[in-house]
DNA sequence: TAAAAATACTCCATAGGTATTTTAT
DNA sequence: ATAAAATACCTATGGAGTATTTTTA
């Protein structure tokens, strides 16, 4: 039995006439009487009456016919969907995202631009902190990743860098810095600090601290925030200021006022990293779509 | 592309070695190698990965993977399924019947035969009088029908006689008649009939008048009751009298006493009947079930 | 008698076999 | 050095062609 036994019977099927049939398939009609009482044989009863004027379906045939048109589409189809498979056009792809990088319009727009282009993929979106995702990274379980990234560490990963942004001072709206238009960094020295805790991601806290030492303090952490979001809460509720990136401002919360930061202020760096090794279709599809949009805009 | 090259990429994919897949499918490694090219020139992209011990499966590969497993398969069932359906063993049948035959253990009894024999096979009951069955026949709408046969007359049907039952008087309980053990027709003569309308079906009516007029009288019928049900409901209400298949005492109405008749009493038969042409398989099945019925029975 | 399928035969394309080479650890 | 796939080449099965016969309305 081969899908040819089944293409010939569909002919014959809707022709009801082995001529017309062997006309459209392209060969003559002998061989096809011949392939059809193979295939009548394997099955083991007639598919087909034959009458003086064309042939008519047996019973047999009947019920055949609807199996045999959803056997030739599905094997065009499996084929199909094999090539877009090897195009990073289908399949499942799992994109992760450090809190802050769900904030910013590059990331949400790149991840806009990519639906949009691979509507047939199956998208995962996964937020955690970088050890987090580092862990999935290692576990296979992501394609690829928007982290801030550390300097000089790469991890074993592909890293691109896609933009690095200014950072804020934000500030509880009541506080007296909110009056003034900018804030220089030397005016945080008595400030409590809110910040990220470092070992969920060192990049942002040590470019923060770095940037104070710089402007001859040391920063007073008062609370740790594990996630963006919660830095901002706790900012509003007044229990002391932070540095964040400027993206956050997207996150319009109450109760909450950001200024930049006059001089030699540290600027957040976002990267794209994935694998490093041969990547599955869909992550070099993603890698390539998003920096697509990084030579657009930048 | 051929069911060849599905067979052949399921036995590579699932042995991951094109020798061991080539032993599997009792061919030599070469050729194994050869349709497997193919396939993956057909597809436009390669299924496998060459490592040096054995090979692994590209992404297109995978997703194909499924496909070929499902496709072979229906490829199977479509066969099996066809074969069933030549056999009978599937697919829808019709079968009609007349009011009278839905209380005769006998019907019931081959009806559950062939629900054992040939559970596949989607059955359909239509109850209606002999006229309607008749005009869905022509339809062909009916596979078969159990109805009351005027003898001589087939109406291009084959016909099937499966038993005579015995007629049965029904009367009102507290009918003066019902004290008595048995009846004789004579009896009757003064009494109302109500009988299932003529036109509705010969064969009761006429035998029913039949056998009253050879007893010396012409019943007067008083209602007609166009099914078997609501005549013995009109009985067991005392607008009359009927003579009644006995299967009709399976219906135990209320209200109605059934006293058998003295002599010359006439019997109700019941055919099974089928189109008088070449049947589809799943009638041919059905009506051998009924006759074997017939045969352990009678 | 005419339309259409089946049969008889011939041919060659190609599936499959054998022998060997290449490739990657 | 070895396991395994690819290549080269050969064989022969069987798919397809041409010519003809059979069938049945």
């Amino acid at each position: 039995m081969e899908l040819r036994h089944f293409r010939y019977f569909l002919a014959v099927a809707e022709e009801l006439n082995f001529t017309r049939a062997a006309q459209r398939l392209g060969i003559s009609q002998p061989p096809l009487s011949q392939q059809i009482k193979q295939f009548e044989a394997e099955v083991g009863v007639p598919l087909f009456d034959r009458l003086s004027h064309g042939v008519s379906l047996t019973e047999a045939g009947a019920r055949l016919l609807p199996d045999a048109r959803t056997l030739l589409r599905l094997a065009d189809d499996a084929l199909g969907s094999a090539r877009r498979a090897a195009q990073g056009e289908t399949g499942v792809i799992r994109i992760g995202f450090t809190s802050s990088a769900s904030f910013h319009p590059f990331v949400t727009g790149a991840i806009r631009d990519y639906r949009l282009a691979y509507p047939d993929v199956q998208l995962e979106l996964i937020e955690g902190n970088t050890v987090r995702l580092v862990e999935l990274f290692q576990a296979e379980q992501l394609n690829a990743a928007f982290i801030r990234p550390v300097p000089g560490e790469t991890g074993g990963l592909v890293s691109h860098l896609l933009f690095r942004e200014e950072m804020l001072v934000a500030l509880p709206t009541d506080h007296v810095l909110a009056t003034r238009e900018r804030v220089a960094l030397c005016d945080l020295a008595r400030e409590t600090f809110i910040l990220y805790p470092r070992r969920n991601g060192r990049a942002l806290y040590d470019d923060i601290v770095g940037a104070c030492q710089a402007a001859g303090f040391s920063p007073r952490v008062g609370q740790e925030a594990p996630q963006m979001g919660s830095t901002v809460t706790l900012v509003a509720a007044g229990l002391g200021i932070s540095i964040v990136p400027a993206s956050m401002m997207h996150l319009a919360a109450p109760g909450v006022t950001y200024r930049p930061i006059d001089g030699d202020a540290p600027r957040a760096a976002m990267s794209l990293v994935h694998v490093d090794a041969v990547s599955p279709a869909v992550t070099r599809a993603f890698v390539a779509v998003v920096l697509a949009r990084r030579g657009r805009e930048g």
